[in-house]
DNA sequence: ATCACTGCAAACCATTTGCACGGCT
DNA sequence: AGCCGTGCAAATGGTTTGCAGTGAT
């Protein structure tokens, strides 16, 4: 934890940067919610500094996804859900029909992402991949 | 065409509806412009019918959606992009440098999306599917 | 002194909704 | 008559931007 917030400080201050209180606990929230949206985000920071702006919140996230240290994935039709990178990575399954969401290890795809790198020389971004369908229960359940 | 025409309308009737000349508009607009986003739909409709409002054609992507006859994927981070179903089925490559699409077969993906159906009983909507990542040629150039 | 950073309010863009009119069935 | 479908305008949700003040270097 302590050693996260050194790696964000030097990672900040190396793009000439600060890693002020509102980053901090923007990436903090990022890393506890694990899928959060900014909403949600903003919503968890204000339990310790409530005065945090949305506004300052979306710089933050996209300051923070140049940088590298998050990156976001659409899991539904509404806002996107950010997540630090490197940590757990995973890929989302989601459900059109009641929203679940599964996660399902990257390696899942190698196969695919391996040969599209080859043939075709894109490299998939795996933070960013979504998987939509039907899961099992509303399958059953015949719901669409 | 004229058999297009024929189908959607017995789709709609079926269902309750009817074809009217603006949903026809839609449809024939989705079917010409491949991936289309709602603005660029009623931009299309409207060399025609030009009083179509935009309610409209979102109301009637909405039907549509419904009856499947089109479905809608997420290119970019911006409006979503409609195509008619079953006709020439292919998963998206976006590069998030440049923004450029390719476009892949289903069957390249037939080997992880049978697992999750036979191991989680999760099928994949592989209309909705993306891809994200970077092409060969912002990986060559170092974009980001 | 300069420049990064933030809060606030207004602007913006995509999408949805309420309402009243008009036209099928 | 009843109901589907539409245009219009207002409301909404998510996100961005201009501006002025504050604090770090």
């Amino acid at each position: 934890m302590a050693a996260d917030v050194d790696n964000w400080h030097t990672r900040l201050r190396a793009s000439g940067h600060r890693l002020t209180p509102q980053r901090q606990l923007v990436l903090e929230a990022v890393a506890k919610l694990g899928h959060a949206t900014p909403e949600a985000i903003v919503h968890e920071v204000r339990q310790t500094a409530s005065a945090v702006n949305i506004s300052t919140v979306y710089r933050t996230l996209d300051l923070l996804e140049e940088l590298e240290l998050v990156s976001h994935a659409h899991l539904g039709h509404g806002a996107p859900t950010y997540h630090v990178t490197g940590v757990d990575p995973h890929v989302h399954l989601v459900c059109g029909a009641c929203g679940a969401i599964q996660e399902i290890s990257p390696e899942r795809l190698a196969g695919i992402v391996g040969e599209l790198r080859a043939e075709l020389g894109f490299v998939v971004d795996m933070d960013h991949l979504t998987l939509a369908g039907r899961c099992a229960e509303c399958l059953a359940l015949g719901r669409r």
